[in-house]
DNA sequence: GAGTGGTCTAGACCACAAT
DNA sequence: TTGTGGTCTAGACCACTCC
């Protein structure tokens, strides 16, 4: 190797997101075929080794399917259960045939803390920008949404109004997101998510803490908080 | 290597389950240090890439975290599942190398409502069978499972002990199950549901329900409770 | 039999943490 | 400086699939 310089990423971290985008790119349909390990190690100038981290790691993500003594081919897209369908709020009310309307309570710029810094990547104090917007149907408040966005990623956030155009929306407009990650559980509201949700700070609330990541760092962590008894979130196999 | 013996499971696999087994035993308490890789591959008798890889395996699936530089540590419990499988509780805590146990709580025929009797496409009044169990990991109460079970479809329901098989294991046995539907929603346990979690009935908890169909019909229909700060669903995309 | 993935080796150099 | 994990190499043998 003549190189001297040093690629921050490793090799097989690079392979894995030349294959995500060559896949991406339809340069291999669904159940087709990838290049065999020797092949892609001979085309990247690696060992076999280092192609077969990335292929085990993109198997492991469901991304391909190997079979030995055959190949490794694409993987059908993976059917996310509705349950992980959390959809855009606004689409899901109008599908209900339904008024849906939002109020924007909160749109500031934060002193990122340790935690918040470690996910976003960022300095602990550097600033994320943070929006907390209550979503209704019919007039009924449905969804408390409390939202960080890095600025690196949106760094116009702060402009947007977010009257026509979720918050989600946006993001998903000006930034491509790869991933997604969710938790949901079941918590008490503080006095003022209750209040935004015109609840009793007793009753009990479906939270969904959803993270989203471009490429190669988190673009957003969003709290949507809901009455338990108002929302729910179906799926089927 | 004099050995001709075949062993049918490879070498990285059989070591993570090793150290499963001696976390699990406690030989290492949770935050504490493993042994380094150098020293394990030693220990095992392997060239330290398959240790390497055995330990990998371990901190993707977060039972360690590793620190380079430092050394690989014991990952403090998770207590998550997944929102894209169904899968059966006892697995699911065998897999984060916890203990598990459960209590049959109720074991009995009770006649259909309209709304049951709709659901399982049987009679109002025809019995229905039911169990009541709660799973334990580590002796802490992690979910609530009252369930309803068609007897045609499985009419030896009530002659099960469900000590050694989940109702979902047996089901899933006895009757090859074609699809499920959920609902997750947040709610206030109520007295009895509260006492068996050993939480107080002000806790949210929660709540996964569970239709499971056969090809044909309704096999069973399952309410799960879990305490809501103990238990989280996670998924990704 | 040829080609594929699954696993394993015995080294190596590096970045980073602890000291 | 020493020890740790992170990565990579250039081979190897095997089980399996496909022809």
């Amino acid at each position: 190797m003549t190189s001297a310089e040093k690629s921050a990423t490793p090799r097989y971290q690079q392979i894995k997101q030349d294959l995500l985008d060559r896949i991406a790119a339809k340069e291999w349909g669904i159940g087709e075929a990838i290049p065999p390990e020797q092949t892609l190690a001979r085309d990247f100038g690696v060992a076999r080794m280092t192609v077969n981290r990335a292929l085990q790691e993109l198997t492991q993500a469901g991304v391909l399917v190997r079979r030995r003594g055959s190949g490794t081919y694409v993987a059908p897209p993976r059917v996310h259960t509705s349950l992980l369908q959390i959809r855009n709020i606004a689409d899901e009310i109008a599908e209900r045939g339904h008024r849906y309307d939002s109020a924007l309570l909160r749109l500031e710029s934060v002193p990122a803390s340790a935690d918040q810094a470690l996910l976003f990547g960022i300095e602990t104090g550097a600033p994320l920008f943070r929006s907390v917007i209550v979503h209704r149907e019919n007039d009924v408040p449905i969804q408390v949404e409390d939202r960080l966005v890095n600025p690196e990623v949106a760094p116009h956030y702060l402009a947007q109004r977010f009257k026509t155009q979720t918050p989600s929306a946006y993001l998903s407009m000006v930034a491509p997101l790869a991933g997604a990650h969710y938790t949901v559980e079941a918590r008490l509201p503080g006095r003022e998510i209750a209040a935004h949700l015109a609840i009793s700070t007793k009753d009990p609330c479906l939270v969904v803490l959803r993270t989203t990541r471009t490429e190669d760092r988190v673009a957003s962590q969003a709290e949507l908080w809901h009455p338990g008894q108002l929302y729910q979130l179906t799926g089927g196999v």
